[in-house]
DNA sequence: AATTTACAGTACCGATTTGGTCCGATATAG
DNA sequence: CTATATCGGACCAAATCGGTACTGTAAATT
């Protein structure tokens, strides 16, 4: 309820994972569905299937036949969480009438339309801020990320085992 | 594609309507649900199914019998558009990880729980900041509400119709 | 040039979720 | 007592989602 989907969820973590090693690289590196596919431990026809359209949409750059794979496009600071569940998912429009013109009867009647615009829009923006850096970096550590410094993190910290 | 489900929409729709006529009257309303059904233009076993678990959620008071029906309990500033999604489906949670704990299969292996839980929480405190009250004055008004000056909406205005 | 590797595109299927309907029971006003 | 409404389910069709399979094409290795 109010999520993304699956394949959204693991387009990200395919792409947190890609970014991690460019980082560590300290350049773009060229990974094959199969590898990734065994280390995020996801079947490889779906890894497969959400890199294809990653890089129809441009944020992955392709490279066909023996020892090709895909690489970033993208540096991982400028690439937003916004951008990728939209990519992923379409665009961030949390009801239909947000999305486009002409799908809701009630189009011109209803006195909705600017409000969900309203919260579309503060959600959207949210979303912007963060970049795949980011998540990264939240992945890498539980402290210190420059969210937390930026004050976006205000609770304590997550409880888990 | 990242949206809400119908059911919110409408939901949040019903709520709107009552708040709307509460503020002109300068109290709380009882609304049956065809008249409600009538002026949102849905179907009435819909809109009847909705209030029946708005009301079981504690955000309506129904009032059963002849001349009976629903109306707020809560003063529209004090309910935020995060209560009203996550009463009307579920909690505010961006994937199945962040929702409870047990349900992803690679929640130990998986780098990605901080990163969602930062994610959603960005979300969830943007959601937190908006009230009904302000969905209302956004649907009767194009300018001149209280995000608009507290800065929430940067840009100039949607353009439409 | 043949072979192997790996992406490209697309069709497909089963399971779940969603939107929407209906009905019998119960409570209240008059 | 009767009319009016909510209450709490069950129920169903349709759309969506997660996942698989297959055929084709491009590039590198030999």
């Amino acid at each position: 309820m109010f999520r993304l989907s699956k394949i959204t969820d693991y387009g990200i973590l395919l792409l947190s994972q890609m970014a991690s090693e460019a980082a560590r690289e300290g350049q773009p590196v060229i990974h094959n569905a199969r590898e990734l596919a065994d280390q995020v431990e996801l079947p490889l026809p779906v890894v497969s299937k959400i890199l294809k359209s990653l890089a129809r949409e441009g944020l992955l750059e392709s490279h066909r036949g023996a020892r090709g794979g895909y690489s970033l496009t993208t540096d991982a600071e400028d690439l937003s969480v916004s951008r990728m569940i939209s990519v992923l998912e379409g665009p961030v429009a949390m009801t239909e009438c947000a999305a486009s013109v002409g799908l809701c009867l009630h189009e011109d009647s209803c006195a909705m339309r600017n409000p969900w615009q309203l919260i579309n829009h503060v959600v959207k923006s949210a979303l912007d801020e963060i970049s795949l850096a980011d998540l990264v970096r939240a992945s890498e550590s539980h402290a210190g990320s420059r969210l937390q410094t930026a004050g976006l993190l205000t609770s304590s910290r997550p409880e888990e085992s």
